[in-house]
DNA sequence: TACTAATACATGTATATACATCTAAATTAA
DNA sequence: TTAATTTAGATGTATATACATGTATTAGTA
């Protein structure tokens, strides 16, 4: 669907500016498709990212600050996330041996089981929602690289 | 910077997967610099984004309806937005002659100047932030709306 | 006309975002 | 070694997201 209908509007300042909102529809569409994916196994993208983080690690044990530094979502808060997750037993936390003001987090047997099954699911859904190919996939990747150029 | 910088992570399942965690990481991004900027007039980019579609009609009125359908994000809940709005008086809500159960927005002319002057800041963010030319803009918009093409 | 269904939007709930504040622990400086 | 600063993360608040439910009004049907 153009942006043109999908939000209603014909009119944009530039090609630049109505690149930005085709980026924020963009990321709105692949994230809901991604929670809708996710809804059946009581997982939000938030939750499913932390647990994937997490995966890289495995079997070894993160903090919560290594964890946000690889949050696509910079200002999301971690500490509650993992409250949910723990909640569910899907991870769990320890006071770090080495600095006491670390949370250490690591994730259950169930934990892992849970990601697996999702992680198929959410590579199956960007597989078949994703229509570029590799060449267009680097083509946007360079383009969204250079478009950020500015980023602090 | 580069995707893997900022999330810091090096491998992706593929060109395409990477685009999308691109799509979402450059998302947030513009959100966040854009959400920087209205802060200092009290307005989050959902609140600015209502305005700008009041704008688009204005001196007529438009009903909640219409402006959910012209929202970047579909999910968004407009009469809640509406209602800070219009405690800030940027807005003023009436009931609907036609039909009695749609409500009718718009915008006061104070609505109406804090968006000139937040559109200007806006504009000069969008214009200095995202660093493509006019066709490399072109080219974004037109694989966004290639790789959304399985949109429901 | 009365009954049913659909529509518009308000409202409730859980989670997340964005950001500020608080507490404990570690680091640095006096 | 104490005092001041920094750091980690828990917690609080306002707003938003995502979705379910409630209420009034309109439209459609028997």
């Amino acid at each position: 669907m153009k942006l043109e209908q999908a939000i209603q509007s014909t009119k944009f300042k530039n090609e630049a500016h109505k690149a930005g909102l085709n980026i924020l529809y963009t990321a709105w569409w692949l994230k809901t498709s991604f929670s809708q994916a996710l809804k059946e196994y009581g997982l939000t993208h938030e939750q499913y990212n932390v647990l994937r983080i997490l995966k890289g690690k495995h079997p070894e044990q993160m903090c919560v600050r290594d964890i946000a530094c690889r949050m696509i979502e910079k200002s999301s808060n971690v500490p509650r996330i993992v409250d949910r997750l723990e909640i569910k037993k899907l991870v769990k936390r320890s006071v770090s041996s080495f600095d006491k003001r670390e949370t250490m987090i690591q994730l259950t047997a169930a934990g892992l089981l849970l990601l697996e099954v999702t992680t198929k699911k959410a590579d199956e859904l960007f597989d078949s929602q994703l229509c570029v190919t590799d060449e267009e996939a680097k083509l946007l990747n360079e383009l969204l690289e250079k478009l950020r150029q500015k980023e602090a």
